[in-house]
DNA sequence: CTGTTAGCGCCTTCAC
DNA sequence: GTGAAGGCGCTAACAG
């Protein structure tokens, strides 16, 4: 555990030319920077990390938040792994530490960020899983500290955020069985205020306006975003006797599946089935849902960019506003068929 | 973003009575220590962590590590989010931050936890899925930095660790199949070095002998532990015919079901199936598969405990050296039927 | 019980 | 191109 004084005393040099020869700074011979190089990696040298962000006034670390205790988080299995490894590369290669918050379900999600910002842990913070009425951004926004959302949300102010399109999920999924002739048309929504369902029901709505549908609210079904809830889901369908049903959440379809052999329902010929974010899980399913792919790895890397963009003061602000709307790919499968 | 001096400076008292109120340090009038808890409050205040590591040597912070790029992680699914809730809840009871520090597939981890030693981020640090000859646990063992790890390793040394009884699973699932009247008992093994498959192959191995059955090697199989992986072996178990197969990994069983199917072979009357880790993902194929149950939220506060005891100066060092199995619990399933 | 002071490790400004 | 010195915010040791 070496210090910048043992490094300098080792060279015979002062801790000022050592830190301007680490830290790239100008003025150095390139002689005495290379030998301090050297010794650093002799000595194993490597800045302590609360001292320079002490003196800095920065930490140079970015915080995620994720709250571990909704079932929400937990069901999406790879895509936060995914996520944070693709940012994590690209804010390695900028410097920056990332520092993956857990916010359990037990706290307040709006105290946990307001002690965390005071405490000067992260430089700028993500945060996932909005809602339609988020106490995190009012929170936030009153802070001073950057933050960058992933996902919308109506609460007022001007903050930069990336989303999926949920709203062109929701359009395509109904065009494409609208083409195999489809009329009764169900949609399963969340239990919950996620940002993400608000924008998927109104995809919804406006797809089947545009195709002359009329809406029926007995074909809404609202069910909490697991494999129970999926299941739930299945018995409600053999009630309701649709003709196909949208779903915008993975672990959902899984419980459907089951919940629909249970009631003697084909997925396919019986009830056309589309969904969301193609993975491993869902490939394996027959007969294999319609789906959505992303590239999750992409939205990490527009995470980093953009959150780094926040912190550089050559940024102009306006360009540092991001409001990025990430598009999907159909991809078909064989869950989709003509209504008998 | 109050410092501690303008906390004093509005109180009319000295930092070091702030600071000794702050922290619970004793020699401070009641109704001094009051009158600070109230204006800190009032002000916002919370004390600057850099500034505190600086000055304590230690930043109250836990290092989790994942690597994010192995399969074998982004499978999880929920295990994690889980485990770390309740890591994090004990944690933060305890006065520590927990620091998830996700590896990337491109780092080489042992390098990785280097520089993070020495710059001196946290406190402890947490490694999983340790592998049978793990350079992480090499270089921890070299370092002066306090670890624990969720997994065993053959890497000589003297280091705390808690971890499932894979062994116990393995030896449980063999009865269970043979009280059936089960012979030809076949293996799913990962195609990896990560330990929990060898302590689940040594288990097989140690009660095939008590049962008196002899171990065909052309039962065992390795796999890449993913939904895919599943599915190939279903192709290979239709080949070996055996009348049961046992399986670690929750991904693979997923993939298994579907790749049955393809061959025509249908789960529990042709096929006893029994495989590890209960969750909501399994619950839902059909026939259900006869599975373990496991508390993770109680390994999650175990290693809280235990990672804390490694930094007490109070805890003599034999105490704080855990090796801790966590016992598993028997979950019937409909997958488990006699041989045909 | 409270105030004063020093210094944790680093970077940066100001001399030279 | 380099050295010396100060101070980021905090806590602990020492005086009073």
């Amino acid at each position: 555990m070496a210090d910048i004084r043992d490094l300098a005393l080792h060279l015979n040099i002062s801790t000022g030319t050592v830190s301007r020869a680490l830290n790239n700074r100008p003025g150095v011979n390139a002689a005495t920077r290379a030998r301090v190089l050297e010794a650093a990696i002799e000595l194993g040298y490597v800045a302590n990390q609360s001292g320079r962000s002490l003196r800095r006034g920065a930490t140079n670390t970015i915080g995620f938040l994720i709250e571990t205790g909704s079932a929400a988080n937990q069901e999406s299995g790879d895509f936060f792994f995914i996520l944070l490894d693709a940012l994590h590369l690209y804010l390695a290669g900028k410097g920056f530490d990332l520092m993956i918050l857990p916010c359990h379900s037990a706290d307040d999600p709006a105290e946990f960020l307001g002690r965390l910002v005071a405490r000067g842990l992260v430089d700028a913070v993500v945060i996932t899983a909005t809602r339609r009425h988020d106490r995190r951004i009012e929170m936030l926004t009153r802070s001073t500290l950057p933050f960058l959302t992933l996902g919308r949300s109506e609460t007022p102010g001007a903050y930069p955020w990336i989303d999926m399109d949920f709203d062109g999920v929701a359009r395509r999924s109904v065009a494409e069985l609208v083409a195999q002739g489809h009329r009764r048309i169900a949609l399963a929504l969340p239990d919950n205020d996620v940002m993400l369902g608000y924008h998927y029901r109104r995809g919804y709505e406006a797809a089947m306006a545009d195709a002359g549908l009329t809406l029926d609210p007995a074909l809404i079904f609202r069910n909490p975003t697991s494999e129970a809830g999926g299941f739930a889901l299945g018995r409600q369908l053999a009630q309701a006797r649709p003709s196909a049903v949208m779903l915008c959440s993975e672990a959902t379809t899984v419980g459907l599946y089951a919940g629909l052999q249970r009631e003697g329902i084909t997925p396919g010929p019986d009830l056309s089935i589309v969904t969301f974010r193609e993975n491993p899980q869902l490939r394996f399913l027959s007969p294999a849902p319609a789906t959505f792919r992303v590239d999750i790895s992409a939205i990490g890397r527009l995470i980093g960019e953009n959150v780094i963009a926040l912190l550089s003061p050559d940024t102009r602000p306006e360009a540092a506003r991001a409001e990025i709307l990430v598009p999907l790919d159909y991809l078909p499968g064989a869950s989709i068929c003509p209504p008998r």
